[in-house]
DNA sequence: CATATATTTCCATTATTCTGGAATTATCGA
DNA sequence: TCGATAATTCCAGAATAATGGAAATATATG
């Protein structure tokens, strides 16, 4: 993973709204959200919902899957423990210490 | 942890240059690097290094040590912990799920 | 087809963040 | 004490991000 995209990630939770809910989404689970029940459980605008949706799509750690009239959305587990992995890479300069285990990655196409 | 305050984290992270000088203190362990030497390694201009200093300081992710006239600065690893645990925390709707595990915690006070 | 609902895109305003030169503070060594 | 070095703070211009009303797009249902 590259600098330049773990910072955008991080840049992307980096926002009380969208951390709020990107945490929505990943207690969601696979199956994910709606955009309206996003926008119902967190009181949002929709234009402001939408914008934050798109800010963590266009970034990999969110998933979208249209569905009728509807799109769910879904946090990328698979991404979030890359991240997770990039933070902690090369730790500690040889000092006592344990990389963080992968999480959440059953189910996941790798 | 607040969310708040893992946002602020978050955002900190969420730039090339504050991410990229995260990861030189993680690698550079405890004892952590001067400015000086941070600053020559990552050709940053001194005001512009400060600033992104200050910055992963304010939210307790960088801490900070003078000695002489330099100042070291290093990376709370107990902090890092705490912010990866805040992103998968309650994750995956009971579905099959592994927590990270701590990480670089020896030598810390908890 | 007409209407209701879900969501996005457009747009303009407002707010925040980034950058680095110059001045400032603080410490060291002679 | 004086000059050199380390780092920060001050400041202002430039760039980027956030917000939400209104219009547009798309799908479902009667």
């Amino acid at each position: 993973m590259e600098l330049n995209s773990a910072a955008d990630s991080l840049a992307a939770l980096g926002h009380d709204t969208r951390l709020a809910i990107y945490r929505l989404l990943v207690q969601a689970g696979t199956e994910g959200l709606n955009a309206g029940v996003i926008s119902a459980r967190l009181a949002l605008a929709p234009a402001t919902l939408s914008f934050h949706l798109a800010h963590l799509t266009r970034t990999g750690l969110v998933a979208s899957r249209p569905d009728g009239r509807f799109i769910y959305y879904s946090a990328d587990y698979a991404r979030m423990n890359e991240l997770l992995g990039f933070l902690t890479a090369n730790c500690c300069a040889g000092e006592p210490c344990v990389t963080a285990a992968p999480c959440c990655l059953e189910g996941e196409p790798a």
